[in-house]
DNA sequence: CCATGGAGTGAACGAACGTTAACCTCGGGC
DNA sequence: GCCCGAGGTTAACGTTCGTTCACTCCATGG
């Protein structure tokens, strides 16, 4: 199913190029020519496979969130709830090492959507992040579900930040290595979200975590 | 010394639409006319208070970029690397909750500049870094400088995921409790960036801290 | 052998946008 | 009383870009 078929069609290919070139100077940044130029064909040749440019983001942004509700979907039915977080943060590290242009034109093109394709992005990403928040609530049944949402998009801005790294370089050792950080980091953020008991509101009121001044340390 | 001035300068109602529009339509959505209109002029005026576009646009980058260069710098001359750190993480949730409309447009239209402006910001944001990179090594010693360099972007990613947040919704007690549990994520993140132990290749490294527990806290 | 339709091309159009030009309007200093 | 420069205004210009049009080209099936 998804077996890279040996000759990509030439939708792919353009979704593809169109992906690298959109990652690297933004959506409103490659002209149609430039896109077309890319995948050896020039200009209006385009409009055979697409209706138009934004059509072209919307089938991207909406594969790629179908892609990843879809894949942590699958991990998820484990019986042990502290298993499947762990297969998420997996499944996510693997997507965003995989296809690091896809990440950040994800989350940076967004805003380029028309109003329509944009909602249906927005749905399956709010989805996804339930599922993660579910499965941490199932690990860590005292945490709120407003901190479990904060600890999910927290998580992500700290799996997506590979694509931010030193330019995608060091080819076999380094992405393991980073890979191995980030998988730590990520599992050990989860455990941090839920309230310490030591500053859990005792009886009722909200006590504030010790507030540090303003601006200097404390 | 960070007093608002009580009547802002023309510039700076300027800039600071400008960073409302570009966080919310990003830097090509949003036109010289619309910038206009947002502070009470139209179009062409803005050529008197910026050569053009994109040198309003460097002047934001560059500013976030020195405000957190300046604001790290200030907050890394502790004896104690470990209390450098915990400030480092403070200041740097204190900006992004404070200003989450700069924090977007800082790493989503950094592509939009040209390139000497570009280049300012990327090494300012580089010295900003090895900041963390440094205080984080001399807290873990044992950490790799390349695994450090992923810990600090990773937790940058953590850190701006504020303004992706539910639309940066609730007023007083919704926006404590996040940056509560944004600041365990992140000083639990920091911890987990050394290899522990067990997964050494062989000889010795300097002893990692305790290493936490996967469920509690420090 | 011819009809068909998918794929591509270059030319042209229309709109949007950044930028420039020419002109207006005051609020001070000499 | 006048000058002048800071700050605005509208009109216009030139580009760029997405999109459409009219046309070829060619593989394929009847």
């Amino acid at each position: 199913m998804a077996a890279p078929d040996s000759t990509p069609t030439r939708r792919e290919q353009i979704l593809a190029e169109a992906a690298r070139l959109f990652a690297r100077h933004g959506f409103h940044g490659v002209s149609i020519a430039d896109l077309g130029a890319a995948v050896g064909v020039s200009g209006p040749a385009l409009y055979r496979h697409f209706p138009g440019k934004e059509a072209l983001l919307a089938e991207m942004l909406i594969g790629i969130s179908e892609r990843l509700l879809e894949g942590g979907r699958a991990r998820v039915h484990h019986d042990d709830p502290r298993e499947s977080l762990i297969d998420l943060v997996e499944f996510h590290i693997g997507f965003t090492t995989r296809e690091p242009e896809l990440i950040v034109v994800h989350d940076r093109d967004l805003a380029n959507l028309p109003e329509e394709p944009r909602r249906t992005v927005r749905r399956l990403q709010r989805t996804y992040v339930e599922l993660w928040v579910d499965t941490l609530r199932r690990v860590h049944p005292d945490v709120a579900p407003a901190d479990a949402r904060t600890a999910a998009h927290g998580v992500f801005g700290l799996l997506n930040s590979t694509p931010y790294a030193p330019a995608i370089p060091q080819p076999a050792r380094g992405a393991d290595a980073r890979v191995a950080v980030l998988r730590r980091m990520a599992l050990a953020c989860l455990d941090a979200a839920p309230t310490p008991v030591a500053d859990r509101p005792a009886g009722g009121g909200a006590a504030a975590t010790d507030r540090p001044g303003p601006a200097t340390g404390r």
